[in-house]
RNA sequence: GGGCGCGUAGCUCAGAGGAUAGAGCAUCUGCCUUCUAAGCAGAGGGUCGCGGGUUCGAUUCCCGCCGCGCCCUCCA
């Protein structure tokens, strides 16, 4: 509605200015005014109109308003302040289409598929912070697309075959001796994921001490990489019980997907010879005779190409300078990980001729079936890939390997494609050095001095995403016990769960992607202020309300889709005493504008601030009109309509962030 | 050295050409006989890293510095 209401307004101006002074300066800034008495939307135009227009930016905005004429939607234009100008909508009409849940209509939306990968965790030890912000970040943006009409396939990219698996394999076979049947045992215990953390930093540890574990690593890399051997086999079992695992926790986050590619089908399938032999035809690989890549198949690294003086070019000729190379194929035959993500890529757009097996893997307990690759599939099973567009949910440190893939695709003369890739790129989750040290670490002076520290994998330090969790629902499940001790153990251990979740993935999307999550406990335990608990509450609270004036809350929403009408909102909205209220309509009229403008920057963070800024709203009002005491009618029918459709937007919005709203807290 | 990002209140972060720079936490002061205080109201707290430039207007855009982080391996 307002996105919809936005358009007109523009569309009706810039119509104007054609006519009258036959510019066309489309698009303008249409920004809000500061006080919801200004009106609802405001344009600066007429002080960019005021040189070129040769008069002063008032009389510009005078002569706009008077000319524009009505516009339907639109109570009234006005002139405000130096030469604003800002427009009143009707409000009734707005928030009767809003009561009616009344969608702005663009037309059907484009049935074309879409692919989300996120998650994408090394099957070799626990999900840390770090990955929890990935595939919170990406199960949102899944959401929000599906919510936006989109339909949506959700992939999980299983590095099974590379050194960081093949260092747990070192440290199961060679450090502690394992038997593959006493690995099989472990693996089937539920801390398997968790043992393999300290098993890791372990091995990690052990080739700092020990020169010979490298060259064992290399030989152990080799054989899980060929298969079909009782390296690979033990490494198989591993990664796939590790895998499980991750699964799992996920899962406690309500994280489902629709279908994991593992890197070992990328090699059996041989995805990279078709994607090899495309790449040597079109140019885009070339083969290095001299100097330190000597004997590789090299490309230009992203963002490399710099813009250099005719006769630069003229001296360098084709040569590639070799700072600016990226090896795809060493000297040795094998390809590194960026010539793989190349043909799985081209694999995703359909463009590669080849493709994995399907099989079924982990049935979650809504019955949605999540899908592995393999060998040799299932003759039935559904289509995944060959999809026009993409998201890549990778953190920013893989940036301009991502950027190397794209170019490699523009290269290939899939620019369509390129152009449909997007590196959703966000910053790391670190560890504040206060948390670090309460965790047990031991810090350098230096370390301590920094804003945060990041996590590493390799030194087993991290905050484990099931700890993690485990203590948000410890403490989210004491508060419970403190408020609600006469609820069932079940229901308490429900909503505790809900409370948790609601924290903790708030917390992962209120951040901009671009900002570094310094993490500490103290402030992701939170369940006060910008929280997802808060905004569970205010939902919690209109429930209440309805629930002790003997109404359902659901009920009465829907209701108001046939039932109310302009005449009992008009006289509540139209006045200066209306405009606080107003003001809660206009926030909850935002949810698709705000939906449209976190798909359009792959921001999620602009969702969770809308969320809280419609939680905010609802509890000053909450305060402010105590609803079932009113007791002029009409007032209290208007409330309670102004109760429902702010828990409407707040339980759809929450919905997309992945939080549910427990039924009491 | 090159690339990307960050620098805004004591702390953690929003804001990205426009109206008086915001929120949460922390500190302090009030508010539970009321639809649940996981809440509300209020107070203090800012040379928006520094210096130039563009503009009617810059915290926001451009350039140059300074500080911090990440990436730049025949690792993934």
């Amino acid at each position: 509605m307002y996105r919809y209401l936005e358009r007109r307004l523009a569309t009706s101006v810039a119509r104007f200015l054609r006519g009258r002074y036959g510019l066309e300066i489309e698009p303008f800034a249409i920004e809000q005014p500061p006080k919801p008495e200004l009106g609802e939307y405001a344009l600066p135009l007429a002080f960019e109109l005021a040189k070129k227009l040769r008069n002063s930016p008032r009389k510009i905005a005078e002569e706009i308003v008077v000319g524009v004429g009505p516009i339907e939607g639109f109570r009234r234009l006005e002139v405000a302040g130096a030469g604003y100008i800002n427009a009143h909508v009707d409000r009734a009409a707005v928030a009767l289409a809003l009561a009616r849940d009344q969608q702005d209509s663009d037309g059907p939306p484009a049935q074309q598929k879409i692919l989300v990968e996120h998650s994408s965790i090394n099957p070799n030890k626990a999900a840390h912070v770090g990955h929890l912000r990935n595939a919170i970040l990406g199960d949102t943006f899944v959401r929000l697309l599906r919510y936006a009409g989109h339909t949506v396939d959700v992939q999980n990219y299983i590095d099974n075959t590379g050194v960081q698996v093949a260092d747990v394999v070192v440290g199961f076979l060679h450090l502690e001796k394992k038997t593959r049947l006493e690995i099989e045992q472990l693996a089937r215990q539920p801390g398997f994921d968790h043992y393999c953390w300290d098993l890791y930093a372990k091995v990690s540890l052990w080739y700092e001490e020990d020169s010979s574990g490298k060259a064992i690593r290399l030989d152990v890399l080799h054989q899980i990489e060929q298969g079909g051997n009782d390296t690979a086999a033990v490494a198989d079992l591993i990664s796939t019980a590790v895998l499980r695992r991750h699964l799992e926790t996920m899962q406690r986050l309500d994280i489902e997907y629709d279908f994991l590619p593992r890197e070992s089908e990328i090699l059996h399938l041989r995805f990279w010879e078709s994607a090899f032999a495309k790449l040597k035809d079109s140019g885009v690989l070339v083969f290095e005779t001299q100097g330190r890549n000597k004997g590789c198949w090299v490309m230009r690294r992203a963002g490399t190409l710099r813009p250099r003086s005719a006769e630069d070019i003229e001296a360098a000729g084709q040569e590639l300078p070799e700072e600016d190379q990226k090896v795809i194929v060493r000297s040795n035959g094998t390809v590194g990980y960026i010539g793989k993500d190349i043909a799985y890529h081209l694999w995703k757009f359909g463009l590669l001729g080849r493709d994995f097996g399907y099989q079924p893997f982990f049935r979650y307990p809504g019955g949605h079936q999540c899908w592995i690759s393999a060998e040799r599939g299932q003759p039935e099973h559904p289509h995944f890939g060959g999809v026009r567009q993409i998201y890549n949910v990778i953190d920013s440190r893989q940036a301009e390997a991502q950027n190397t893939v794209i170019e490699a695709l523009r290269g290939l003369g899939c620019g369509e494609a390129a152009d449909h890739y997007t590196h959703f790129s966000y910053e790391m989750v670190a560890l504040t050095p206060r948390c670090a040290m309460e965790l047990g670490y031991r810090l350098s002076d230096e370390e301590k001095a920094r804003p945060y520290i990041e996590v590493s994998g390799r030194r087993g330090f991290g905050v484990k995403a099931d700890d993690l969790l485990d203590t948000l629902m410890a403490s989210a499940r004491q508060e419970v016990d403190s408020r609600h001790g006469q609820l069932p153990d079940s229901e308490r251990q429900e909503i505790a769960r809900q409370i948790s979740i609601g924290a903790l993935r708030y917390f992962m999307q209120k951040y901009t992607k671009s900002s570094v999550i310094a993490f500490d406990f103290k402030d992701a335990l939170s369940f006060e202020g910008e929280t997802g608990p808060y905004a569970q509450y205010a939902v919690v609270r209109a429930t209440n309300i309805f629930r002790k004036g003997g109404m359902d809350a659901d009920a009465f929403a829907n209701q108001l889709v046939s039932n109310l009408t302009l005449s009992e909102l008009e006289p509540f909205l139209a006045t200066q005493a209306g405009n606080e209220i107003w003001e809660l309509w206009l926030v909850s009229a935002k949810t698709a504008y705000v939906v449209e403008q976190s798909i359009a920057a792959t921001e999620p963070a602009y969702l969770a601030k809308h969320v809280f800024q419609l939680a905010q709203c609802f509890n000053t009002f909450y305060h402010r009109h105590p609803i079932l005491a009113e007791t002029d009618a009409a007032k209290k029918r208007f409330l309670l309509a102004t109760a429902a459709v702010v828990r409407r937007e707040l339980v759809r919005a929450l919905g997309m962030m992945g939080i549910s709203v427990p039924p009491v807290m």
